[in-house]
DNA sequence: CTTCTAAATACAATCGATTGTATTTTTAAG
DNA sequence: CTTAAAAATACAATCGATTGTATTTAGAAG
């Protein structure tokens, strides 16, 4: 049933006009009259011409198209991201291919390998949660292949890196705990393999440090930050007692942590107040709605975005090595409304 | 910068065999001797070769690649949608391109377009908002090229669509609010241009008629179903007076309606049941939490993608002109719990 | 050591668009 | 009307992999 798309050898045997001239045509060459362009176009969609980009893509060696890779697409954050990016694409005249790697190192590998295997002309990537080492990257950056890691700060010595402030992002949350009074502060980090839980975790303790308060290694718990940890973290603090803050490395946990520490009776914000990361859109929602940093997502984007194109474009590397930090916001909530209520 | 990656004929070149025996060679086909599959083996990985999909895509007229349109990435529902397709085109060995069309019609247009271009062996979609017309689908499908429609009812008696009973589904919720005793029930539903918001509306007139309840279309408030809605509806909905439920045709709608409700002092669901519809992850986290409809989302992604490689198999058409509806789930929370509770 | 068959490899065309160069046509100048 | 220059179009190679067919090589049989 599948009937073949006319190409323009079809149009240039229809009309006795070379090829080349008809592919000229098309892309509105001015070697060509306007006269003949005029009976290509008309014969063109008389026909119902559709340009093969494969093979456009195959002799220009080009593809206007890049590939974006991050951990899970339903993440508000990474759609904003994506948002960004495509705003940026658009009007560079980029296409976009989305891929999520569901935190998955080997879908990682796997999907790097198919979008450079379609020639993409260079991709974005957030690494997923798995990822500890560049070498399923640098494979393909050795041949030049332009790559600019987002988000998650990844080997910023060798890489082209756009993030937020991390470190800055999570003292000035915990320094905002400490100032409405919390003493014993809770941090729930993600993996150690994850340099980026290490600097928020370095965040939450220079801001204990610097305000006078002890850093306490037991008050640090480690986890996939998922919602299905929020159980055991929760019995976990309660075990600790005389906890009142919690300044969680991200809004699922946090949320999830949140709601089972309200089932065991412990009312927050009055009892202890909690701070998330990410502002996922479900953090405005709940009840009480959480305190959280805002990440610049679109603006991420259009950075990294922006970064890739120059890449593309440039011949030598040397915007190498480039590491961009947007600031983050502290979204203040009632999560943490303790005593700014009294 | 950029190196060029290494193609069969490098190989070819290298170790004076012809590229087509390398090419059968790197497909492992039984033409060549294990010898000599050996040293092109080893050869391709010194060289770092990497196949040229787009080559290979251009001479086989195959690219084993299905291209997915939905509204927005960041729904859960379509992330959920999306998961089951990824899962059966892994299973089958097809490559999947996902896009949101932002429920924008021309984007839409574009996006289907440069799918096309891209020769895709054929797309899912999950039509926008503003789409009432099929012309821009049919240009390919005259031509047989193969289109499943999911989740939104899109031209039933001319396409393959796979969604669920909408009907029903309403008609469930709408007579479970009645079972727990609301007498008078607003219904927020879409705009008029989609089939499905219609089907939703007749589910709920019909549960309201068989349970002996007036229709009021005074109760039929129409929108774009956005979070930006819920003001005027809530707004609308306490100048109707004596509205003792609401049924919204998404959850986005429900819980911002629902919020701004809260808000003028009304309380939920002591005064007002609410019941929204696809079961965002937010209706379950939120207080009350929201009594919604599943709408068996991975498995419409499955389903839908088996009915697409069938058709992408298949020469003739004889599939067509099928819809394949799936069960819908009543999810009872706690805006439902009015007299439950006594 | 031939001769025939089967197995392995080489040749060459192809997918559809692009682009440098050659050729033809048009236009303008003499 | 001729001729040179400029403009328009045609020719042909190319991008990288695939595949039908032709050719060569190897192995077996006589």
């Amino acid at each position: 049933m599948k009937k073949n798309t006319a190409t323009i050898h079809d149009i240039s045997k229809a009309l006795g006009i070379d090829s080349s001239t008809v592919s000229r045509a098309l892309s509105n060459s001015a070697l060509v009259t306007a006269k003949t362009k005029d009976k290509i176009l008309k014969k063109a969609i008389e026909l119902g011409y559709q340009k093969n980009t494969l093979a456009s893509k195959l002799r220009t060696r080009k593809t206007n198209t890049i590939g974006v890779i991050v951990p899970r697409i339903s993440r508000h954050f990474f759609a904003s991201v994506i948002s960004g990016i495509e705003d940026a694409a658009y009007d560079s005249g980029y296409d976009v291919i989305i891929c999520q790697s569901l935190d998955n190192l080997e879908r990682e590998k796997q999907l790097i390998q198919t979008m450079h295997s379609n020639r993409v002309d260079g991709i974005l990537v957030s690494v997923s949660m798995e990822t500890n080492t560049s070498d399923h990257f640098n494979e393909y950056k050795k041949d030049g292949f332009p790559i600019v890691f987002f988000d998650r700060p990844f080997m910023l010595k060798e890489n082209i890196n756009v993030i937020i402030d991390d470190y800055k992002a999570s003292f000035e949350a915990t320094e905002h705990m400490i100032e409405i009074g919390c003493k014993k502060i809770v941090h729930l980090r993600g993996p150690k393999t994850s340099e980026l839980y290490n600097r928020r975790e370095l965040g939450y303790k220079n801001a204990l440090k610097n305000n006078g308060l002890d850093i306490d290694d037991n008050y640090i718990l480690e986890s996939r930050l998922m919602k299905e940890d929020g159980l055991e973290l929760a019995n976990k603090i309660a075990r600790l007692g005389n906890i009142d803050g919690v300044f969680a490395a991200n809004d699922t946990v946090a949320i999830s942590t949140m709601q089972y520490l309200k089932e065991k009776g412990c009312n927050i914000p009055r009892d202890m107040a909690f701070v998330g990361f990410s502002n996922e859109p479900i953090s405005a929602v709940i009840e009480p709605s959480l305190t959280t940093v805002g990440q610049a997502d679109v603006e991420m984007g259009k950075v990294a975005s922006l970064l890739l194109f120059e890449l593309i474009k440039n011949t030598t590397d040397k915007i190498n090595n480039q590491v961009t930090i947007l600031e983050p916001n502290l979204i203040i909530r009632n999560s943490t409304s303790k005593f700014s209520k009294k």
